[in-house]
DNA sequence: CTCGCTCCTGCAATCGCTTGCATAAAGAAT
DNA sequence: ATTCTTTATGCAAGCGATTGCAGGAGCGAG
């Protein structure tokens, strides 16, 4: 074992010093890496030996500049501090680390411009991108698909890879469980305009029978967002309200309570996704699970393999504290 | 070949394709972007004109080879999910996108194997690494430090740029506030083991006087992490425990209530970070702040200037209903 | 009219790696 | 012994940008 130990700091390892230390040309050092049952098993083993003594790492940018391909995916959201997004990222991020892919993830701020900035300049810089709850419209992601390959996550577009969860199911069973606590008039209160979710949400509860439904929104889906709206929901004359987002319920909880109402008491509130807030909340959060984790793991698969499928999965209901029976009702 | 590696519908407009459009050489085409100044202005405009016309966006992994750097900066934080870390992003990756640069986030899952392989993985993808509240050992990061400029979040480390939040000073306050209550015997339920932050403020409670201080052990700085926790503390025969984070404190105030201990009443509770869920949570969560916004900005920036500095940021403490006069006490 | 100077622009090498093709060596088949 | 395979390696052409250097145009001064 020959001392060749030498970690220069600063300097970078190149192929080319891998090469001649190994005594090889520098295509052999390369298929080592990238096929490696083209090369002997000796000239192999040898390779990767002078390669970790030296303390090679492949650069990624001169690799990406010949196979044209980053080994990088983008992962846009609307806000990373939202639980429903950060569990998406951890999944899809832990995925695509086992696939050997990095994840770059952007935050919008909820704002659409923003949003397609960045997709923008995301292109060229991954391979694909990853869309969650996308605030621009369809004709914007359609026009961006072209510049770069996209999968969709909750949002109906026909003809590319898209993921959804099937809310309307999970709302469908928020509502009945509500109706059958005694409540007759609820609310909805939708998320960001161009929600896909939400709209989701308001039509699966048009279509439950024997409940009259209020809409209540666009709301930001944030906790201020929810102390704002909750004034008209307090108006609007129904004893329960189903709302975008578990961030958007917990902001309604509070804001309902400081108008003087009590939660369940005299209003019900269901939220959607299940995030570890909600079950922290007091009262705890009565929610409409979403597969978060799924949904970001599928998402790289669909990527990774360029296909186009557009995906369902399933929700389902949690019932917890939030919910109860309308006042006076037996 | 060229094009059977594209995903994309449209054909790559390279800098080849606007010098010819425009009539002039690559180079100029270059220096219109790179060196604006370099090149006549008419020139100039047509160019920039032609370029946006064919849609012309720079390849960044070109750039690179040439130039050396990528534009990108790494993070890594332990648990993407955790809201004091979500915050830090947050920051970051606004203010380093003003920069024209971009943050690759990385999620370690709290192992720091994981950490020291991430940190590889990003040598050479990115022109430096923001670690924060990191797991791996001192001995580690000075090794990796050879490979990529690092700036480190809440850890000392002498001769690299390092960000503390003063987290002494804010459990200091915090137990001062617990000793005027009338607690005499209090508990730091500590996070991960190395974490420098925990190290601080158990000297913190330990330095202040009239106090008897017991250390809980490590914990994983989770909801879970506390919930596991809350026997020993309820155990221990302390009436006030000073958590790691808010999430920990949450998850002892739960496991605390599960034991059928009231806080603040049987038990005063102190987190660290002064996130969403401690104010969400129910009694409100006395806490010690953390400026995370202002250490992501810090951060990038002294990454971008390489500087090599060791700052402290101050902390608070923001009095809420967790806290509360011992059992018996006037 | 020539020299020297400043501005622009073009030329060509280069960054680190991948990959089609050529070539060499070693068996296997004829 | 000759030819054909098979396997392993070397060679060299790029990928798309940047950048030091060289040279042409234009212009004022000598």
């Amino acid at each position: 074992m020959r001392n060749r130990l030498r970690y220069c700091a600063g300097v970078a390892v190149t192929i080319r010093d891998v090469a001649q230390a190994a005594g090889v040309h520098v295509s052999t050092v390369s298929r080592t890496f990238t096929a490696p049952q083209q090369v002997n098993e000796d000239t192999r083993n040898r390779v990767i030996e002078v390669a970790r003594e030296l303390g090679y790492r492949p650069n990624r940018a001169a690799r990406s500049l010949t196979t044209g391909r980053t080994n990088n995916i983008g992962l846009i959201v609307a806000d990373l501090a939202n639980p429903f997004f950060s569990s998406i990222i951890k999944a899809a991020q832990a995925h695509a680390r086992e696939r050997d892919y990095h994840v770059f993830v952007a935050d919008t701020d909820e704002d659409p411009a923003v949003e397609e900035e960045l997709v923008q300049a995301f292109t060229k810089q991954v391979d694909g991108v990853i869309l969650c709850s996308p605030r621009i419209t369809n004709r914007v992601i359609t026009r961006l698909a072209k510049d770069v390959p996209f999968v969709v996550v909750n949002r109906r577009l026909r003809g590319y890879a898209t993921i959804l969860m099937d809310v309307a199911q999970g709302s469908r069973l928020a509502i009945e469980h509500l109706r059958e606590l005694g409540h007759r008039k609820i609310a909805v209160a939708s998320g960001p305009s161009g929600s896909w979710t939400s709209a989701e949400m308001v039509a699966a509860a048009r279509a439950v029978k024997g409940i009259e439904v209020e809409t209540v929104g666009p709301n930001t889906p944030t906790e201020q967002g929810g102390i704002a709206a909750a004034a008209e929901v307090a108006r609007s004359g129904v004893t329960a309200v189903l709302a975008h987002n578990d961030l958007l319920a917990i902001g309604l909880i509070e804001g309902l309570t400081e108008l003087g109402l009590d939660v369940p008491g005299d209003m019900s509130v269901v939220g959607v996704d299940d995030s570890l807030l909600g079950r922290l909340n007091r009262p705890k959060l009565t929610t409409v699970t979403m597969p978060t984790a799924a949904a970001g793991r599928l998402a790289v698969d669909l990527l990774l393999q360029s296909v186009t499928a557009a995906t369902t999965l399933e929700t389902s209901l949690v019932i917890r504290e939030s919910t109860a029976p309308p006042k006076g009702h037996p």
